[in-house]
RNA sequence: GCGAUCGUGGUGAAGUGGUUAACACAUCGGAUUGUGGUUCCGACAUUCGUGGGUUCGAUCCCCAUCGGUCGCCCCA
């Protein structure tokens, strides 16, 4: 036997339902916040996230599923998605497009080479959404408000939702050098990981868990307090918004988001139910106003955010929530007998050509497991056709709640199951 | 990359160094030759992830390997 690749899963019929469920809701609310789908390929160029997610991060150094193909070509599976929108976004010159900001949403498999435990696979699904061309606070908030109301909307509670700005280029540049100069006093005693970020990117020290209570992580020289006045500003503004919307929030001043391309607004949601595991990372996203011409274009600002569908079932699921999917069938043939079968066939064909959702025995079973079988498969109505309907021409429908019976002509099936169902 | 833990029929799950590997559910058949969710009866693992070793003998002991799960790191 072949068993599907570590860190994957196959979606069986009767969890299916819940991801169409879930997915159907996220295109529902793209559409009232204006967003339009955009499907971009599964693999990319390597360079393409290499440049795009950044060099320095785990993703790109540990995480990516990278292969060359027939003709040389270094390609890679994609590790999350804003990379290939912002490529797609200048390739396809979309800054150009009538209508601006282009707001963009996504849902598809992203992946990443990493040890499977519970919330984190291989393959995962990630919906997201991008909105590129403007650098209004406002759409900063959109963004945030689109994600917590999604959640929300499914019945959602126990949810925290942290911010922080990581601020513009300048507020970026004095941070950093206050934090190699506030760190590299104490570099010895920091862990392996962390000596190396010191040399390539201090934000990324702010958020390592083995010496998050070292003295010197306490004391650090927060972004918050570099911020220029303008991004100082930004982020007020994006928080007066959120506030307008009553979205409750948490500034963190040590967020920092794993991929490099953040700057200003940077945001996480998580997950504080009862029973949820180790991870607790729901989404996350932030603001990105270099990486639309680090990958070619001309500056433009952007910002988005995308959501784990795993980690949402997960949370769905520890809160309890009971998704409205009713696994139902409008009604179900029992047939006996090669002519009665020829009939069902043909009624079965009419009903379904109607709208109506029928099924019927393809086992050459009894009437008694035939009747199992309607009952195991939730069918409202149950048409009966054997020796003696084919006689009379029509045939005996069941109604399985009240178990009410009624002779219908075969003519007149269709109208009738429109008529009860 | 590191650590813990587990691996018995379609599923869940007991079990022991030695002639028949519990039990439950599911499935199928019958009681009821045209009627479901109830009941009763019967059927259903030459085999205990894979390979090797110890032993007269291993599903049970040892080693290796593969796989699942959870955690660390990191992240969605």
């Amino acid at each position: 036997m072949i068993n599907l690749p570590r860190g994957t899963q196959d979606i069986l019929p009767g969890e299916s339902e819940r991801w169409q469920f879930v997915e159907q809701q996220f295109v529902n609310i793209c559409k009232r916040y204006n967003y339009q789908e955009i499907r971009t390929p599964i693999f990319e160029h390597t360079e393409l996230f290499q440049r795009g997610v950044g060099d320095t991060t785990d993703i790109v150094q540990k995480e990516m599923y990278t292969f060359e193909d027939r003709g040389g070509r270094s390609l890679t599976l994609r590790p999350e998605g804003t990379a290939s929108v912002v490529r797609a976004f200048v390739q396809n010159k979309l800054y150009g497009a009538a209508i601006q900001p282009q707001k963009l949403f996504y849902n598809g498999p992203m992946f990443r080479y990493e040890r499977p435990q519970q919330g984190r696979m291989r393959q995962f699904v990630q919906l997201g959404i991008e909105a590129l061309g403007s650098a209004d606070p406002a759409i900063d908030a959109e963004v945030i408000a689109l994600a917590m109301n999604f959640y929300r909307g499914l019945g959602l509670s126990s949810l925290k939702l942290v911010i922080n700005s990581l601020g513009d280029q300048e507020s970026r540049l004095s941070h950093k050098r206050a934090l190699i100069d506030h760190f590299n006093p104490y570099k010895a005693e920091l862990c392996s990981d962390c000596q190396v970020r010191l040399e390539q990117n201090p934000l990324r020290v702010l958020d390592c868990k083995k010496d998050h209570d070292h003295p010197a992580m306490q004391s650090a020289p927060k972004i918050l307090d570099f911020l220029t006045v303008e991004a100082d500003h930004y982020f007020t503004k994006v928080r007066v918004y959120l506030d307008a919307m009553d979205i409750p929030y948490q500034v963190d001043p040590n967020l920092v988001r794993g991929l490099d391309y953040y700057n200003h607004t940077a945001f996480e949601i998580m997950s504080e139910a009862e029973g949820f595991g180790a991870i607790t990372t729901l989404s996350g996203g932030g603001r990105y106003n270099g990486l639309v011409e680090d990958l070619g274009g001309q500056p433009t600002p952007g910002i988005g955010f995308a959501l784990s569908v795993e980690r949402l079932l997960m949370a769905l699921e520890a809160e309890k929530i009971k998704l409205p999917i009713d696994q139902q069938l409008d009604c179900f043939i029992v047939a006996l007998g090669a002519e009665a079968e020829l009939k069902a066939v043909q009624i079965q064909d009419q009903l379904r050509l109607a709208d109506i959702q029928v099924d019927k025995d393809y086992s050459g079973r009894k009437m008694k497991a035939q009747f199992k079988a309607a009952d195991r498969l939730n069918a409202k109505h149950v048409i009966i056709i054997a020796e003696q309907e084919l006689i009379d021409q029509q045939a005996l429908v069941k109604d399985m709640v009240t178990g009410n019976q009624q002779l219908i002509g075969f003519e007149q099936i269709v109208d009738y199951m429109k008529e009860v169902l």
